[in-house]
DNA sequence: GTCAAGACTTTGTACTGACATATTCTCGTA
DNA sequence: TACGAGAATATGTCAGTACAAAGTCTTGAC
């Protein structure tokens, strides 16, 4: 028997009828109310439950497919998806995980001037000569030196002060200002640290630190970063969620 | 003025319309014919043109818009994404990376053999006493050896051959038996490598690996493959595309 | 008792129609 | 000239309906 989830649709809302129903879906399988595996009210019945129509409650069915929380199987029903497979939401900061994982993430600005590079200016998209603001962070989490942070970001940023990057991540920043990254190619791989690096991150000759580049982009598809990190091996490993769904 | 794309729908087809009309579209813009940037025939027209209704139309499109292809905006128009956010199929096999790149893949396999493992068993699902197959192959590309790659697979497969993974990657083998991973999470980090890894490879002490363990899942949800992967890092990195669109 | 045909359930595809809302452009007025 | 109202345009949301197709389950013939 199917379980009936508990909804409530407030028509006068501006947010859309659809959407509505999928928070309070995900609401209730991300709660535990829906297990794993537990088979989902159909269709027909939920829209006739709800007075809504069967295209905005099928609507609201995918949103939730797509972010794998469902499973949809024709003839025989949809059901909910493993715990595993939920896509959670991506392209975080830095400084956002180190907080949300309750350490106390510290930021040191080694570098911030305005340059021109043409290399970064062209991933960018932007005119070889573009003026970009370029920074350099340490980031410590709980005193313990753990990343440097190489960044450069597009000429609208250029008025981003020193002060503005110690308190909070980059992406928080650039997030005040209207602009959200939705989209990156991140390479990722492994080197001896240089000198300065071994300097910074406290770390033996033979130790190796993770490489991240990263270019993001906004909603429009507007370059917004190019970043070029280097992590303490020991301490740090990215995680990525891949799929084709 | 918006560009007109030849399309032919075929009605008598057993491929859904919408994703005959996607399809045509995005070949349209791969091969060029649309710029990015370049503004797309609106859903309206467009419809009435190919004789279609206004929501088979916007389907397509909106396959095209989650594949980073397009770009809606309302009262604006749809136009042509910069090719840089444009989202790749991921999920792709190393084998299949080397040999679309023009190298020239080979495959040493150094154990093959049923065990039980706990730990891997809990990652895929499974009772903690499941037999699983153990694969444990070097990876060569251009004669030169690349990766060494642990693979566990639930007992689905475990009448795998040897022979079977030195023609070809595992993911083909396990798309020849019509299993299709479609997500996975993966953790990649660095170390040194351990002696049996730097003979394997031909390190140097000194020179680290990329590691990457993964835990790959069908449609369905059901995971197919754990693996512990570990890489030379001075001639590999990994690409990742990550989004929240 | 076995197996196949058909009924039933549920999602998939497609169409029609209507109205809402965001954005840009034009035009008239102060 | 500057500015605001409103038209024009395009996408966004929502309803209702019909039929197709995939899977499961029941039923009946042998």
């Amino acid at each position: 028997m199917a379980i009936q989830v508990g909804v409530s649709i407030d028509r006068s809302s501006p947010v859309p009828l659809y959407h509505q129903l999928a928070e309070q879906l995900s609401t209730a399988i991300a709660s535990g109310t829906l297990q794993p595996g537990d088979p989902f009210e159909n269709e027909i019945a939920l829209a006739e439950r709800l007075n809504l129509s069967r295209p905005t409650v099928r609507r609201a069915i995918q949103e939730l497919v797509n972010q794998g929380l469902l499973l949809r199987r024709r003839g025989l029903g949809t059901t909910v998806a493993n715990r595993k497979v939920h896509r959670r939401a991506e392209l975080t900061s830095l400084y956002d995980d180190l907080k949300r994982d309750g350490g106390r993430p510290a930021t040191t600005v080694l570098r911030h001037e305005i340059v021109r590079d043409e290399r970064v200016a062209t991933a960018l998209d932007l005119p070889a000569d573009a003026e970009l603001l370029a920074i350099v962070r340490l980031r410590l989490s709980d005193e313990r030196p753990l990343a440097i942070l190489h960044n450069w970001l597009p000429p609208v940023f250029n008025d981003i002060a020193r002060e503005d990057l110690e308190g909070a991540g980059l992406y928080a920043v650039m997030r005040d200002r209207g602009v959200r990254p939705v989209v990156a190619h991140q390479t990722i791989g492994a080197r001896t640290p240089t000198a300065a690096e071994r300097r910074h991150l406290g770390l033996k000759p033979s130790e190796p630190v993770l490489t991240m580049t990263r270019v993001a982009f906004d909603a429009v598809g507007n370059a917004v970063e190019y970043g070029d990190h280097c992590y303490r091996a020991q301490d740090y490993s990215i995680e990525v969620m891949v799929d084709e769904r």
